[in-house]
DNA sequence: CGGGCTTTTGAGTTAAATCAACAGCAGTGG
DNA sequence: CCACTGCTGTTGATTTAACTCAAAAGCCCG
């Protein structure tokens, strides 16, 4: 079976340190932290991991953004999460598993810290503010769910659809000459898939937006002119 | 400000061994485990803490049920889980949080021990299993979060419905001449905040359910004479 | 025995899915 | 270089699961 990414150089601690992930943390203790990882090269669309598989490695993503896909029975999918720049992933060992709960693809070309599952334990130990940070981020993580859960029970799709394209500024929003651009390819069903609908739909609220002049969008790019319009519409659905 | 719950007597740590969760612990390491903490009792609807309020205390549930509720600025609620005996609820410090992120509702007269959450630092360092123990919950709950969203987008009421009779069932069910009794109270109301739908399309199905024989039910209380038919309504939504 | 929950059931409405067709851009390979 | 093929996106028409609105009946407790 053969491993996933393309294995590269060595790690440059001092690159690391820039993360607000690795805070407090010193360049020495960072290499130290790495001592085990090395880092790894994904192509778009490369499957990092795969849902229910053995989670053998863990990572830091460096450079690029990665989709947590989840299947179900009938095969339909639902991106759980985008995880952006800064963030770990694939942690299964912090949720007390033994394997992968969904599966990643990498959205554009990634760049990512791989550890071996084995040096979890040692890590957690050794390091307890990284310990602490990765707790943080499950927690955070399944605040989200429960927030996007009770949003997909509760308010309609344009809203949910506004929530959902404000996140995705946020975690990759590049400034293009006055409005921001999500730097990443985002299709209509890409979309669909973070809120639960469909495509179709998705199409008609974003053609309305565009005639609104709230967004500018095609092929796999969307770009967001007046993103307090969008806050708006998240606001509006509190009370009509 | 009074804190929720009646104190009551000191734990017999013998009683709690009792329990998976405690696995592996001998009497005398629970004695020191819960050194800091005391039983408290909830009357069936008392709010045992509330979303937002800061975490001070944490819990294992030792008899009753707890429901567990989230509310939106809308003030609409869902219930996102509920507390079997034998569960921590409350861990807040879990989370890497210092509030809790819901509400929980005694479902019945409830049994429980509470630590200060000050314990919390020094009990996973010291009981390591502990700590595993906890954060493998985590992970059961981000997991179970992930299923019903994927539910919620994806299939229809009464699949879910069925899905969450069923966890009831597992969670509080009382053999009831040959039937299975959820031994908690549940209203339509109830049923419907947890898979997001309303008390009016429960009633429906449960009535639909009952001219099948496949349940029981009426005034808070739910009884499943075939929990078979249930999963296997479960599976054929999966390929009609 | 009256008032408040809980539940049932019917009728009408609606947000969004499904069904359907087509248009446009992007890369491939002849 | 241009035609072909495969994505991606748009838009219209129809259908439907579930919500909302409405009313009444049953049960439980004080």
């Amino acid at each position: 079976m053969t491993r996933n990414g393309k294995r590269s150089s060595r790690i440059d601690a001092s690159q690391l340190a820039r993360f607000a992930f690795f805070d407090d943390l010193s360049v020495s203790k960072i290499r130290d932290l790495t001592a085990n990882a090395s880092v790894v090269r994904f192509s778009a669309g490369e499957q990092i991991f795969r849902q229910y598989e053995d989670a053998d490695r863990f990572f830091f993503l460096l450079e690029g953004n990665i989709r947590v896909v989840r299947v179900n029975e009938n095969g339909e999918q639902m991106i759980i999460r985008t995880i952006p720049v800064g963030e770990m992933f694939g942690i299964a060992p912090a949720l007390g598993r033994t394997t992968y709960p969904a599966t990643a693809v990498a959205a554009v070309e990634c760049i990512a810290v791989a550890w071996p599952v084995e040096s979890w334990a040692s890590l957690a130990e050794r390091f307890p503010r990284f310990a602490k940070a990765t707790q943080s981020a499950v927690g955070e993580r399944l605040e989200e769910t429960h927030e996007k859960f009770m949003d997909l029970a509760k308010v309609q799709v344009e809203y949910r659809l506004a929530k959902a394209v404000l996140t995705l500024l946020r975690q990759a929003g590049k400034d293009d000459q006055g409005a921001i651009k999500i730097d990443m390819p985002v299709t209509r069903q890409n979309l669909a898939d973070m809120i639960g609908t469909t495509l179709h739909t998705v199409s008609r609220i974003m053609s309305d937006w565009q005639s609104k002049g709230i967004v500018k969008s095609g092929r796999g790019t969307v770009t967001v002119v007046l993103p307090a319009k969008l806050a708006e519409i998240i606001k509006r659905s509190g009370s009509p």
